[in-house]
DNA sequence: TACACTATTTATAAAGATTATAAAATAATA
DNA sequence: TATTATTTTATAATCTTTATAAATAGTGTA
């Protein structure tokens, strides 16, 4: 879908939900769904402070939260300091980069496997799963062998 | 391995990288490894208030990142506040309940299938990945239906 | 065992991310 | 357009983690 298409069809979501299209919903929305990157709420607080001069802090990290409650956004938290936000478009991994913490995404099956093995064991009733992988992208490895 | 067993060795990987042992470095891995929970930081201070009364909460944040630089300890970040830290034994994947927070360990061979296509798909050196599989654990399936 | 050297602990403060609060502004709806 | 509940803003508070410097204590050696 393309990302105008995304947009529209978040709006509904929020619509449908009651929750209410503010021009900083909108301007996080679309920053998230433009940006391949995978931003930390500071980042989104600082690049539409351009349009926003007077947007807070909060209203990112709640319309954020507003946006997970909804399932239009996922929550990633790694080993640092501040977690990242990622819209949710279809199911695929992380891949991190030890150097530079680049995020790559990837595509893979669902491991279905593995999450019927875990509620045989444990006796959980299983709902969903998340798996990270970590290396060196090929920026960071050129660099280091120079 | 018995639980003396792996302190045992534990001392001897510190030793053997010039780490010092003293009381509260003692006394931490002692619990990491006692505890089959997946304390914080702020858990373990608290367990061991009684036994060093002044001792600082940096020092059990120092430690913990000595332990994990050795390959001790492993960190873990989940949704919430704090980390949690593991004793590493063998590898493992962990099962978390969404309902209480209960944390169980789950083995499974290493999904080496999955790195090797992401390294492929990426062009990244991986190095390894985490998973963790979310749902309810029968505890609080229980609690639920009545 | 006592000494000297350096790592470690403590106490404290600082930094950084996130949340709480209350007043002001505003989107949705009739 | 008027009303009302939601949202934003501004600010402060909270919580986790790290930095700093002085005091303390492990460890190897004589």
């Amino acid at each position: 879908m393309s990302e105008e298409g995304q947009l529209k069809e978040a709006i509904s979501t929020l619509k449908e939900t009651g929750v209410r299209i503010t021009p900083q919903r909108h301007a996080i929305l679309e920053y998230l769904i433009d940006s391949m990157a995978h931003p930390t709420a500071d980042d989104i607080y600082k690049a539409l402070e351009g349009k926003f001069p007077n947007m807070s802090v909060a209203t990112v990290y709640n319309n954020l939260r507003v946006f997970r409650e909804v399932g239009l956004v996922k929550e990633l938290t790694y080993g640092d300091a501040s977690s990242r936000f990622d819209f949710v478009t279809t199911d695929h991994y992380h891949v991190i980069c030890d150097g530079c913490g680049k995020i790559v995404d990837f595509h893979y099956p669902g491991l279905d496997e593995v999450e019927q093995l875990a509620s045989h064991v444990t006796g959980f009733k299983v709902n969903n799963h998340r798996m990270e992988i970590y290396g060196t992208c090929s920026d960071c490895s050129t660099k280091e062998t120079h």
